[in-house]
RNA sequence: CGCGGGGUAGAGCAGUUUGGUAGCUCGUCGGGCUCAUAACCCGGAGGUCGAGGGUUCAAGUCCCUCCCCCGCAACCA
């Protein structure tokens, strides 16, 4: 172990204000992935993620649910934990910034800052809302500086802070960026770093606040906390052990590999953070990569939109690889892409059904028609043949590539090209017309050997970032020595034994019904927010919006007037069957009926609601939702409880009209 | 003129560094095959590469102007 190399992967640290969507699995499969590939070509790996769990938010959330803020972020914590492991995520270490370890390691690194003269006591002073316990600064405020969160007004107020004095720094930092390209990745986001904040010159940092607790204490000044900053970027050291008698990680791992992070905290990844290090005399990060973000539709994936997607019914439906794939594959690394049901389900039935899956169904289907399940070993071999075993035997390394310079869509783009060469060498060789004569059992011995290698090849090369599936395909294919899953194994072409009984098992990746599965898959996000379909109508109502100058976050009263709510009356209410979140209604507007789906089967029995009076949004578009069209939408109150989420429908006080218009 | 990214076939994207026949996936149309998960293989149709101007023998690719979309600037990956 001590002769290996090293590398130190990490993900960001996730606030737990709320559950952990898609967007966070993005990253940490991508670390995982990245990690499990490191650790497969030799290398001694190093896995941290973690959750930063301080700061007023948190603190408000928590006041909010009448729990302590540790109580609230245990909950959050333990639920990303288990994600994780649904996941097949494998970490080394989950940090919290509330372990001891991080709390006291954060308390000597603040004072090391402050008796070296990096931070200094002044006072802070600017715009504060009472009402969101606050701090805007003059851009961020609407007219007659209100607040922009909630729209009070904000009064001028002084606070005392500790800050960190950046602009000592910034001339040793631009050389650095400069001299070191491969530093900021991908390389656009360097410029953006130069242009905006370094060349412009830093403005120090405020880095301790007292108008909160929860956070780690300054503990040479009584009602300090630091602030974010310091707190969770040294997450990546303190969980190494720095500041502590039992260092060894440290020594071993720092510096780290590469930063995975979010476009939107690279500035402090690759400014604040360089800056701390330096000043605590350790050597800087190899690489911060910024990837893209997931978007959802063209929009950016967030609660308060209701356009958020979340994984767990997608592993439970299709399996983790099929979206670990799915998030690896679908979109470059570094660039944002569109997160979008229709794309996963195509990724699954093109790539994973028909190409991979069904590779491997047919090549051991023939095999055990052939000859009796026994493989064969390779005989009459001609230039079809050899042309396939280079491709396979060259195929490590360029993968390597990619992976390496974390372009994961490509590295499994490229191990793609064998698997569609592998059903393209079926047709050519034409296996079942070898099958009839018994001259040709030669050439087919050969081809299914052939095949069933580069099948070998292909697991081995997909276990990265399908942990999971190489099992399945080993079993099928009768492989049991170990020897034969490593990448080493991929050196030369033919390890497979002649003779390797192979079986076939159950389709790897079944292929799905798409409408279907669409379905299925819609409700869940149809439920909180009016669907946002239509693009072409949405962006004439944005601009006439910006041109009436709206304040942010307001709609005009015509558009009010767009929305038709009407007093609905319950006359049948069913499960849908199959589906264990949706309810069929049969509803009464007085001179007309209408069925709606609801996905609230989790919240209410059907049979309780019959004849209560609800709110329904009226001039909804329909949508087919499990095979039934849905005319309109029952508007409920989401509670987020400490369960998830609990729905309460909207009712009505006193005796109204079926179909009394609301306004 | 705040900064950055983007506008390429019906959809989603690559190609722009180092100008030289416009490519991939899905979809669509036609054909082939029957080992296989109605899967696989081949072929076709479909693009004024955001608009305009310029440099050049030659421009998606270089230069200039303009239009449009998205993001950042503020603790959601």
């Amino acid at each position: 172990m001590p002769d290996k190399k090293t590398f130190y992967i990490t993900t960001p640290i996730y606030y737990p204000s709320g559950n952990m969507h898609i967007g966070h699995t993005y990253t940490t499969v991508a670390a995982d992935s990245m990690t499990r590939f490191k650790k497969l070509t030799g290398y001694d790996a190093y896995f941290l993620t973690g959750t930063d769990e301080h700061g007023q938010k948190i603190e408000r959330k928590a006041a909010e649910n009448g729990v302590t803020p540790k109580a609230y972020v245990d909950k959050i914590v333990a639920d990303t934990k288990e994600l994780w492991k649904l996941m097949n995520i494998e970490y080394d270490d989950f940090i919290r910034t509330t372990d001891e370890r991080h709390e006291k390691a954060v308390q000597k690194i603040f004072k090391k800052f402050f008796n070296q003269g990096d931070i200094y006591k002044s006072s802070y002073e600017g715009q504060y809302c009472a009402q969101c316990e606050a701090f805007w600064t003059p851009t961020q405020l609407k007219e007659g500086n209100l607040c922009p969160d909630c729209g009070r007004g904000t009064e001028l107020v002084t606070e005392e802070s500790y800050f960190f004095r950046m602009s000592k720094y910034q001339d040793w930092l631009i050389q650095y960026i400069e001299e070191h390209p491969d530093f900021i990745q991908p390389v656009s986001r360097a410029n953006e770093m130069l242009n905006n904040f370094l060349r412009a010159g830093l403005q120090d940092l405020c880095v301790s606040r007292t108008s909160f607790k929860w956070g780690v204490p300054v503990d040479f000044d009584p009602g300090h906390v630091v602030y974010v900053w310091i707190d969770a970027l040294s997450n990546y050291i303190t969980a190494l052990g720095y500041t502590t008698e039992n260092d060894r990680l440290m020594q071993r791992y720092w510096p780290a590999d590469v930063h995975l992070v979010g476009k939107e905290i690279v500035r402090f990844h690759t400014i604040y953070w360089p800056i701390m290090l330096h000043a605590l005399g350790l050597p800087l990060p190899k690489q911060v990569f910024a990837h893209g973000w997931l978007l959802f539709g063209n929009d950016k994936m967030s609660k308060s939109k209701g356009n958020v997607a979340y994984p767990q019914p997608i592993v439970a439906r299709y399996g983790v690889d099929a979206l670990r794939y799915y998030l690896m594959r679908e979109m470059p690394f570094g660039a944002d892409g569109n997160y979008t049901n229709e794309a996963l389900l195509t990724r699954i039935n093109a790539d994973l059904a028909n190409d991979l899956g069904n590779l491997v169904s047919r090549t051991v289907a023939m095999i055990e028609k052939y000859f009796d399940g026994k493989l064969q070993a390779p005989q009459d071999v001609q230039e079809v043949d050899l042309a396939l075993y280079r491709h396979a035997v060259e195929l490590p390394a360029a993968v390597e590539k990619h992976m390496n310079a974390l372009q994961f869509s490509q590295a499994l783009a490229e191990i793609w090209k064998l698997i569609g060469e592998c059903n393209k060498y079926i047709d050519v060789t034409q296996p079942w017309v070898l099958g009839k004569s018994e001259a040709d059992k030669p050439r087919l011995a050969t081809v299914l050997y052939t095949l069933a290698e580069c099948v070998r090849f292909v697991a081995v090369l997909i276990t990265p970032v399908m942990p999971a599936t190489p099992a399945r395909i080993f079993e099928q294919l009768g492989v049991e020595d170990d020897a034969l899953k490593t990448w080493e194994s991929l050196a030369a072409f033919g390890a497979l034994l002649e003779g390797t009984k192979v079986q076939k098992g159950e389709a790897l990746f079944p292929r799905l019904d798409i409408a279907k599965e669409l379905a299925v898959l819609t409700p869940a996000e149809a439920t909180p927010a009016p669907a946002p379909e239509k693009k072409p109508e949405k962006q004439p109502e944005k601009k006439v919006e910006k041109k009436a100058e709206l304040p942010e976050g307001c709609i005009a009263f015509d558009d009010f007037e767009k929305i038709q709510l009407r007093i609905a009356r319950v006359i049948t209410c069913e499960r849908v069957e199959k589906s264990d979140k949706l309810l069929r209604f049969t509803l009464s507007l007085g001179n007309e009926t209408r069925t709606v789906l609801s996905g609230i089967a989790k919240h209410y029995d059907p049979e309780t609601l019959i004849g209560k009076r609800l709110v329904l949004l009226s001039n909804l578009a329909p949508r087919k939702i499990m095979g039934t069209m849905s005319q309109g939408m029952l508007l409920s109150a989401v509670d987020e409880g400490d369960n998830g989420e609990v729905l309460h429908l909207l009712t009505v006080d006193g005796d109204v009209a079926d179909g009394a218009e609301i306004g």
